[in-house]
DNA sequence: ATACCTGGTCAATAATTTATGCTTCTTGCT
DNA sequence: AGCAAGAAGCATAAATTATTGACCAGGTAT
C-alpha cells in the first residue's frame, strides 16, 4: 500500500500531534523531499523524536524510510489526494470514470490491512457455531440497517436462520431472552450510539458472543466486541466517504460468506440445493 | 531527467571508482533502498566518502537526496533499461485475502466497458429532471429491493423524494396514476420476472421514462428501457457470482449519485446542509 | 478521593549516517 | 626529476536519526 494511503487510513486513531504530522504530511509531501525530521517536527512545533516514533508506529523502519516511501507515492502518483492528482499530467481527459472504484479499492485495502488475518475466518465460525448451538442477531440502523438486513437474508439462504430487526425495542426483547453461544451483529459506522452501545454491553452480560462493524476510530461499541470488525475509508467529500464506507462493509461481509460458503460441505450442499429451488420457484 | 537516465549518461565519462559505483547502482538500484552509504561504499569495496563524492558530482545535493531520486524512478519504472523492467511486476502468487475484491474489479471493469459513456449521467440527468417535474419510482425483488431501498434513502438526501415498494400490488397503484416527466427504475437481476416486465410495459404506455438494471443478458425487460443498465459478473461458483453482481450493481448506483451530488450546486448544498443536520441530531 | 496504570510527549543523549578537509598516490606533462 | 591536477582514502566534523528516561494528563480500579 503507498505510504499516503497508509497514512490516511490511520489518521483516524492518531493522537492530536500524531494527526497533525499525518495531515501535514498528506498536504505537503513534495515538501518531505527537503526536510530532515528535525525540520518538520520544527515546521510542526513539536520534538523531533515524535516524528520519528510517527513513522515508526506506522511500520516504517524510521523516518528516511518513511521519506523514500512517500517519494515513491508522489512518483507514481499514488497519492490518495484528489487535488494532488489534478496537478499532474493525467493521460486522457478526466471522466473520473474508473475514479470512484479507485477510491472504493483504497478503501478496501486498508480495510484489509488494519483487520488482523484471520478475523473474518473467526467471525465466520463464530456465526457459524452460533448457527448450530444458539441464535444469531443482527442489527443496524438508519443506512446500517441494509447490510443487517441483506447478511440475514444471505445466512437464510445458508440454513443458518438470522434474527434481524431495526427497531430497537424489539431487538432489546431478543437480547433480554440471549443466551450463551448466541451471538450479535451490530452494524454501526461511529460506534456510539447510546442505545446499541446499551444493547451490546447488555447482550455481553448474558454472555453471548458479540461482532461489531465500525468505524477504524475509537469508539465504545467496538471496545466491547469480542470481534470487533474495522473499516477504514476516507474522503473529503463526506458523501463519497459515505459510498466508500458501506462498499467496504459490504465486502467484509461478502467474505464472511464466501467463508461460510466454503468452509464446511453440509453447508456447501446445503447453499446449492437452495440456489436451484428458488431458481425453479421463480423460473418458470 | 531520471536520476537512473543521468548516471547512465554520464557513465562513459567517469575514472573506474565511479564507473563501478554507477554500474552497481544501475544493476541493484531496489538494493539502494536499504543501503548507507557506507554499506554501498563496503559492497564495492571502496571509501564512503568516494560515494558521497560520487553523489555530488552528479549534481544531487548528497546522498540521501540521490538515493530519494532513484526511488522515484524505481517507482515509476523509469530507469532506462528493458531487461530490468522484466525482472519486478510479477503480480505475486495469488493469497486469496484480496481474491474477492479482485474479482468485484473485474466485473466492475467489464460493466463499465459494456454501458456505452455517458449512460450514467444520462440516467443522473434523468432522475434530476424526474424529480423536478414529476415522480420517481423505485422497484425490485427479493436481493433487488436492497440497491433500491438503498437508493430510495440516498435520493431523500438530495431532496428527490422517491417512491419505493417491494409489493407488486402497491407499485401497480403508483404506476398506473404515472404521467409523462415521471421516471420508473426497475432492479432486476435477470430481467425475466413477468410481474415486473408487465409493470414496465404498462409504465411506458403511460409515456414515462424506465431505468432498468439487469444483467448483460437479452430479456425482456432491458429492451423496454429508454435507458438501461447493463452488468456484466461471472463467476463459477454461483454464490459469488451473486456477490459480484450486487457489488457492482452498487457501484453504478454510487457513480449515479455522485453525478447527482456534483451535478448541480443548488443540489449539493441541500446534501450538505442534509448531512449536517442529520449529524447534529444523532450526535448529542 | 487516592493510588495506579497507560499512553503520549519531550528533552537529553547515544548511535548512526553523511559531508568535508587533508593527505597520499597516480598520471601526464615539461 | 619536478610539478600540477585529479582521484581515492582516512580521519573527523557535522548532521541526522534513534532511544532512553522523565514527566504529565486522563482514565481505572481500590
Amino acid at each position: 500500500m503507498s505510504a499516503l494511503v497508509k497514512i490516511r487510513s490511520e489518521r483516524d486513531q492518531m493522537s492530536a500531534v500524531e494527526r497533525r504530522i499525518a495531515d501535514f504530511i498528506l498536504e505537503n509531501a513534495q515538501l518531505l523531499r527537503d526536510y530532515s525530521s528535525q525540520q518538520l517536527a520544527n515546521a510542526l512545533g513539536i520534538s523531533q523524536s515524535s516524528v520519528v516514533k510517527f513513522t515508526q508506529k506506522l511500520g516504517f523502519k524510521g523516518y528516511p524510510d518513511l521519506k523514500y516511501s512517500i517519494g515513491e507515492a508522489i512518483a507514481r502518483s499514488d497519492n490518495g489526494d484528489a487535488a494532488e492528482q489534478a496537478t499532474q499530467a493525467p493521460p486522457g481527459p478526466v471522466d473520473g470514470a474508473g475514479q470512484l472504484w479507485r477510491r472504493k479499492s483504497e478503501a478496501e485495502e486498508a480495510t484489509r490491512l488494519i483487520n488482523p488475518p484471520g478475523t473474518l475466518a473467526a467471525v465466520a465460525d463464530a456465526i457459524a457455531a452460533a448457527g448450530n448451538a444458539g441464535k444469531i442477531l443482527v442489527m443496524g440502523l438508519g443506512e446500517d440497517d441494509i447490510y443487517a438486513r441483506g447478511f440475514a437474508l444471505k445466512l437464510s439462504l445458508l440454513g443458518l436462520v438470522a434474527v434481524h430487526s431495526f427497531d430497537i425495542a424489539r431487538m432489546a426483547a431478543h437480547v433480554s431472552s440471549a443466551a450463551p453461544g448466541d451471538l450479535l451483529l451490530i452494524f454501526s459506522e461511529h460506534g456510539n450510539h447510546p442505545a446499541l452501545v446499551k444493547l451490546g454491553r447488555f447482550f455481553r452480560e448474558q454472555r453471548g458472543r458479540l461482532v461489531t462493524i465500525t468505524r477504524h476510530t475509537s469508539n465504545p461499541l467496538r471496545t466491547l466486541a469480542d470481534l470487533p470488525l474495522l473499516v477504514s475509508a476516507h474522503d473529503e467529500r463526506q458523501y463519497v466517504q459515505s459510498l466508500l464506507y458501506q462498499a467496504v462493509v459490504q465486502h467484509l461481509l461478502d467474505q464472511i460468506f464466501v467463508a461460510l460458503c466454503e468452509g464446511d460441505d453440509r453447508r456447501h450442499a446445503l447453499l446449492v440445493a437452495n440456489l436451484e429451488r428458488i431458481q425453479q420457484m421463480l423460473e418458470p
